[in-house]
DNA sequence: AATGAACTTGTAACCGGTTACAATCGCAGA
DNA sequence: TCTGCGATTGTAACCGGTTACAAGTTCATT
């Protein structure tokens, strides 16, 4: 009734576990004739070898274990999607742990991978530096994401959050506004301090107006900063939003309010989640399932034993123009 | 350099392993003194147990392999995340397996689970009943998602897919539409060949006309469909698409064609994705999230000796109405 | 003081594979 | 025929935990 094991295959094709071993590995010092009494009792018995005993004996779980915060939608699907058609493409699986607390939570979450993956990938960005270089064993390969851990030797994959709100301002200022605002993530998470800092960089550069107001990557926070905004003695006469959501949120509040989009007011988000389009969004597109694709690939290359540069990869968000911020009646999607 | 074991706690102790397991998993016959020691030197060898080795002893894994062809957005996030929590809320992990190609790939990705999971989630709505049920190891624990292997003695999640359709052609007829289409998925799908079937019935039951044109589940498809259906010498004046995708490729085509929505003619989808809401589509919405969290429940149950009843266990989706369906000016969302 | 129950600790087998090393075998060359 | 070499196969240790069982302690009871 149990699954059969080496042993068993061994007992009744009369050779020992090593030839069975051996033979089934594919070793080329097996005679065929083995090789064939072995192949044909295993199919018979329908044996499948342990994986679990072949990591523990090979010291390689063929698995990588990723962790990630609580996201949500699409861009949860694709960064997984990008790591799993790389994984699966080199016979590589992968555990996953959605980290919902964020306490030292992470650190029990990492505790319980040891002796399950060989390496990690590791997305958290409203760690503190120094608590995952903490929690991290040193000798375990892992690629970070979007994390800050500046003193860590890992290699780290990160979205350019100042170039992809550059482009946006520019593309604002050169369309002729000049009263910027921007509605912040969270000051916990790196990304949106980044997007906050670059906005702030960027309308300095640019010359133009900057006020920044806070939000938490929600809807509705959106929603309530437009509200906001508007009452405003004098208002921008455009809005950047940290991430699409709040975008949205506000260019729906905009719109019941009565103001004209984007011809009183424009509106750009950034990450191009697939809502963006339909709501003919201004966004900065980040391409999601290449940082997974990426992460993965990297991190392949450490476990088989590639030095681990601790370099930082850059992700260069797209410019994706929609009717939200261009005031010309011909308005056209930027993308093919 | 390399991580700490067992036997190296034991050792800077000066006790046995067997005393090193016992006080370190709690167990109550070990005197305070000897846990405290033990404890104080795992601390400072940062001891950390190896999960792998402790499974092969155990012969439990901890682990739970889902099994998912190959999903997009909102639909794949939900359900694992639907999974994930009921998972970490019991110290359960979860490998995740998109199945990309569809051959006998499934054998392969079944096969590679073998020692590294103690139970699979599989959802193979494309699946031939025959093929799950050779491939399935029988001492395995497995619950099967919006599978037809009908001769299994393993429990069954599925979407009431006929439920869904018949409110949302009552709800149709009920508006005044006559003269329904059906927009189906790929006939290789269960969802969507119940979806097509469960029309069909209720048309009939209602008393009113009803056609069916292929499709594929993309929007594409749907958009397709729709200028087909606008080219028929007597076309529909209502739409019932077997996903939200399709009836929103239906929607913008018909809109963009200047067809009344849904004045001339009705849509509605199924599913209720994210997108679903904003631009106003009818659909029935299926929960998730819920059939995630209801999969590993049962599994959990299995895996803990419980006897697998081979019930099937219906989720019945809930009718969302909105303006895409509804002639009269005041539109409301059935939600609350 | 002896007996033994109850409890703590250690020894060693086991989970199911892999693999270093030894043993055996076949066969060519002397 | 004997030696030696290479190729095949077997033996047993090992990966890092858990746990049945034996051994050793402590302590109350008679």
């Amino acid at each position: 009734m149990a699954e059969a094991t080496i042993r068993d295959v061994a007992r009744l094709a009369g050779v020992s576990v090593a030839s069975v071993s051996r033979a089934l590995n594919g070793r080329e010092n097996v005679t065929a004739l083995l090789r064939e009494k072995v192949e044909a009792v295993a199919r018979q018995l329908s044996y499948v070898p342990h994986a679990g005993a072949r990591s523990l004996s090979m010291a390689r779980s063929h698995t990588i274990g990723v962790v990630l915060p609580d996201l949500h939608g699409e861009f949860f699907s694709e960064i997984v999607r990008g790591m799993d058609r790389e994984a699966s493409s080199r016979g590589l699986h992968l555990i996953l742990s959605n980290q919902h607390g964020q306490g030292d939570d992470a650190a029990q979450v990492l505790r319980a991978m040891r002796g399950r993956v060989d390496g990690l990938i590791v997305m958290a960005p409203e760690l503190l530096e120094s608590v995952l270089t903490d929690i991290l064993p040193p000798s375990l390969p892992a690629v970070l994401i979007n994390s800050c851990a500046a003193g860590d030797n890992r290699p780290r994959l990160r979205i350019d959050n100042r170039a992809g709100v550059d482009m946006i301002v520019e593309h604002l200022v050169d369309g002729g506004y000049r009263r910027l605002a921007h509605i912040a993530g969270p000051s916990t998470n790196l990304d949106a301090r980044e997007r906050s800092d670059g906005f702030m960089a960027a309308v300095a550069r640019c010359g133009v107006e900057g006020i920044v107001v806070p939000g938490n990557f929600s809807e509705e926070s959106g929603a309530g900063a437009a509200t906001n905004l508007l009452a405003l003695p004098d208002p921008p006469d455009a809005i950047v939003a940290a991430n699409d959501m709040m975008a949205i949120g506000c260019l729906l509040t905009l719109r019941a309010a009565g103001v004209a989009v984007p011809g009183t007011m424009a509106i750009a988000g950034f990450d191009d989640i697939p809502l963006a389009k339909y709501l003919e969004l201004t966004t900065a597109r980040v391409c999601i399932v290449d940082i997974g694709r990426r992460a993965l690939i990297r991190l392949a290359a450490m476990i088989d034993g590639e030095s681990a540069a601790a370099d930082v990869e850059l992700f260069a968000p797209e410019l994706v123009i929609r009717s939200t911020s261009v005031r010309t009646p011909a308005t056209s999607d930027a993308l093919s």
